[in-house]
DNA sequence: TCAATGATTGAATGATCATTCAATGGATCA
DNA sequence: TGATCCATTGAATGATCATTCAATCATTGA
């Protein structure tokens, strides 16, 4: 996704009035996705989409139909470009159970995907009641996929012997639960609280679960620069 | 809190027109949790909150000045019921840092304090910009002082030996994601997940890190009945 | 070059909502 | 009992916003 586009500058050469509408669709999902992070979902309309798009009143209504709809393809669009990328980060990791596990693990914390802007969105839809109906009908599947392979991938390695007997499926879902309560943190506590202390919290979980594959994490570094960030 | 106040039936003899201000507070305060549980924050508008109470639309400027006010005594008023809870719970424990640290895990999902009408009210705060920014003003010294203590008990645990040497902050930091990603589970799945099972998972959590004061606990038996609750 | 097609614009519309406030009711105290 | 004070009511006001749609503009194919 490119996260600048539409920004509108004084000098600039004339734009092209029409783009396909994949251009345009993206263009205005991106947007919204700014606008959510900046606003909040209540905060954002039609015209703080469009602004930030730099695109007219009118046309999220002839892409997307409805607000309604254009919220729900944001929040699909960031479930299916989290759903690619550790379902591709599985297949380049190793080919020990203990990697592909990582491999999920910092699929959730990679910088293109746990930025502040998207997790906005995604704690935009646990927050309302509304929105929790919509997001287990278009992710739940994603999630449970992401689940059973987990466990699976766990109960490998409880298979393999050497550590305590834990419940393969118990260690996925404290996994799942930690990658949300770390995400929460990196949304709440931006300066203080970095995707890679999140991902050193994880393996620092998984190495008192399975001691035998994971290495406890050195301890973290003193942050270089706590960055201010907008929006938050 | 009462949970009932103000439901509106039919035969009831006349209701007192004027009550103390402190119990049309608490009365508005609970109406408001109601609302956002069934509305969302973002549907909830004074006309929700007064029906729930079943008062008249102006009342609540006269007691909060603006909804924005409301919104904020409303997570105020829970951030306390949860603090004065731990504190006191960690009064009526056992001695030990063990016994204490329990004691916070548990006011966590206490049926009290954990409840799908209260979560809601959190989650709502954790899930726009602006009222992250009201979160952190009103509840973050709540957080901290949790926080610091959790480090404490988890350091003489640490301190008394027999256990791999982790990070005590780590463990601390580490149990407060897990209560929001926990709390997050129950209320995206009520059916599925329960107080019960996010409780058996810290614990589970904490006897891999701490083996020699925690227990694992038994694999859940399966629920009763997956109760349908109202709401989301 | 000239339609024809379809994308884009933004003013207008109607709905919803927070807030205000004049009027009312009832409790308290003399 | 009557007067005073304050809680309570709910209609009115003004603001904001999603959605509509007629008009405009660019592109494409003949």
């Amino acid at each position: 996704m490119n996260e600048a586009i539409g920004k509108p500058t004084a000098a600039r050469k004339p734009r092209r009035r029409t783009e396909p509408k994949e251009v345009r669709r993206t263009q205005l999902i991106d947007a919204t996705i700014t606008s959510i992070a900046r606003h909040g979902i209540a905060g954002t309309t039609l015209s703080t989409v469009t602004e930030a798009a730099g695109l007219s009143l009118g046309i999220v209504n002839f892409h997307f139909v409805s607000k309604q709809k254009l919220l729900q393809e944001t929040l699909l669009h960031l479930a299916r470009e989290h759903h690619e990328h550790w379902k591709k980060a599985i297949d380049d990791a190793g080919l020990g159970a203990a990697d592909k596990l990582l491999a999920i693990v910092d699929a959730h914390f990679h910088p293109r995907i746990c930025t502040r802007r998207k997790l906005a969105v995604w704690f935009a839809f646990y927050g309302e009641v509304g929105r929790r109906a919509v997001y287990r009908t278009l992710v739940d599947g994603i999630d449970k996929e992401r689940y059973a392979l987990s466990t699976g991938l766990c109960r490998e390695i409880v298979a393999q012997g050497g550590n305590a007997a834990v419940p393969p499926d118990l260690v996925a879902r404290t996994l799942e639960a930690l990658y949300d309560g770390l995400s929460l943190n990196i949304l709440m506590y931006p300066g203080t609280f970095t995707r890679d202390r999140a991902k050193a919290e994880v393996r620092a979980y998984l190495a008192s679960v399975f001691p035998t594959h994971f290495a406890m994490p050195a301890p973290a570094a003193p942050r270089a620069t706590p960055r201010r960030r907008k929006g938050d």
